[in-house]
DNA sequence: TCGACTTCCTGTCAATCTGACAAGAAGCTA
DNA sequence: TAGCTTCTTGTCAGATTGACAGGAAGTCGA
């Protein structure tokens, strides 16, 4: 039997929730998109190692704030050299300033989660149910972890964060309110110095990851 | 390389979560306790299908409500015959009026999941970080989703409802308070017809799931 | 220099929700 | 019938939420 690794990562660009894919370079599902991911090197390799690996070289991503395991997939039939398994991890990457490219097999793009869901792009295997599955997985994360902050670099703005969860959950916020629940679930965001980065209007105060983890109150992602 | 499938199975015992737990009957780790499961039958075999005929053959379970991916664990080193990963399963079951008996390679219990998570008692391999896992998934799934109609009957009052989280999150909560919660709710419990089941002091009216799995307002855990 | 515009942030207020508790309802047992 | 148990409906003050006003602090264009 062989084992695989298949990677979601999310990240934002511009308003809206992306997820990287590449374009398959050999057989079975030649020229398809596919999530990054491959076999593991060797036997003795652990799985989140390979999950690392893939990271790094089908993705150009060096170092990413979050990587959880997401599931397994069966695929019988998935590949004419027997029968393979499936490791999805779900990673989240910080806003990138640039396009990934120049990565392993094939071109890696990022490609809004809105098309793959709604199939207006094709996915080979089921990784189609993989990126459901993440981004299910990362909407309920956002209630009550810290995991918006993983979708932000080092040093965020609220309004930043806002448009973390505004994507993720696909609705729009009140920033004003925003910003009450967010100062009061103690320890989710930090002061991070009296600098201030300039954009259009208003300087905003800049903030770094706090340590909770966990969220109280949670974010409660309201009725609509 | 050999995959493997592996059960946290939980259920409520008196006033407590418990985790069936099984004596292994053969090497490696002969006599430990560990959790149910065991390798694919033939490489064909859907991993769900495995999970489920583990769950008949070693637990004597026939049917559970709720039954979902927990996460896999590559172990290197487990076992002479070869690398082996395990697809770790989380099933929750109703009350059983027996303790489970008669089953597979050797005798399966109801233990404390208390006992596990303080390592009072010592579980093969890495089982016990899969049961920790197990229970994490639990107490977070109860907040927001319909998870905790799984551990109850068909039918169920409001207060067998209620030992549920209070068995799972570990405090005590006001009845009178989760009444009100439980009920407002939407789609979370519907009457169980006009019936009442007697206990020891006033009867009460009987429930069932109703058709909504995502909690809106969520069962929040307060801080405390 | 002076609006006009942008975004950031503090504050207010009514409606709702929460936690703590009182008290009645409906069974059992002695 | 009294006393016990558990279920269920209410009440009430304090906290939280959603909607919104308005000032603060920058940029840009004339």
């Amino acid at each position: 039997m062989l084992l695989a690794v298949d990677l979601v990562i999310l990240t934002l660009r511009g308003p809206s929730l992306h997820v990287l894919l590449i374009e398959r370079g050999v057989e079975p599902h030649q020229g398809a998109l596919a999530l990054p991911g491959g076999f593991l090197r060797d036997l003795d390799e652990d799985i989140l190692a390979a999950a690392q690996r893939e990271l790094t070289e089908e993705a150009g991503l060096s170092e990413v704030p979050h990587l959880e395991p997401l599931g397994f997939y069966g695929e019988p039939g998935r590949d004419p050299r027997g029968r393979v398994v499936s490791a999805a991890y779900l990673a989240v990457a910080p806003r990138l300033p640039e396009p990934v490219a120049g990565t392993d097999a094939a071109e890696a793009w990022w490609r809004p989660v809105d098309d793959v869901l709604s199939a207006r792009l094709h996915l080979a295997f089921d990784h189609r149910r993989m990126v459901a599955e993440g981004v299910e997985r990362a909407r309920v994360k956002l209630e009550h972890s810290a995991l918006a902050t993983a979708f932000c670099r080092e040093t965020f703005t609220i309004s930043e964060l806002q448009q973390v969860y505004e994507a993720v959950w696909d609705v729009r916020l009140d920033p004003r309110n925003f910003y009450r629940k967010v100062q009061k679930a103690e320890g989710f965001i930090v002061p991070a110095g009296p600098m201030r980065r300039t954009e259009n209007g208003r300087p905003a105060r800049l903030f770094k990851a706090g340590p909770m983890q966990t969220l109280y109150p949670p974010m409660a992602r309201s009725a609509q």
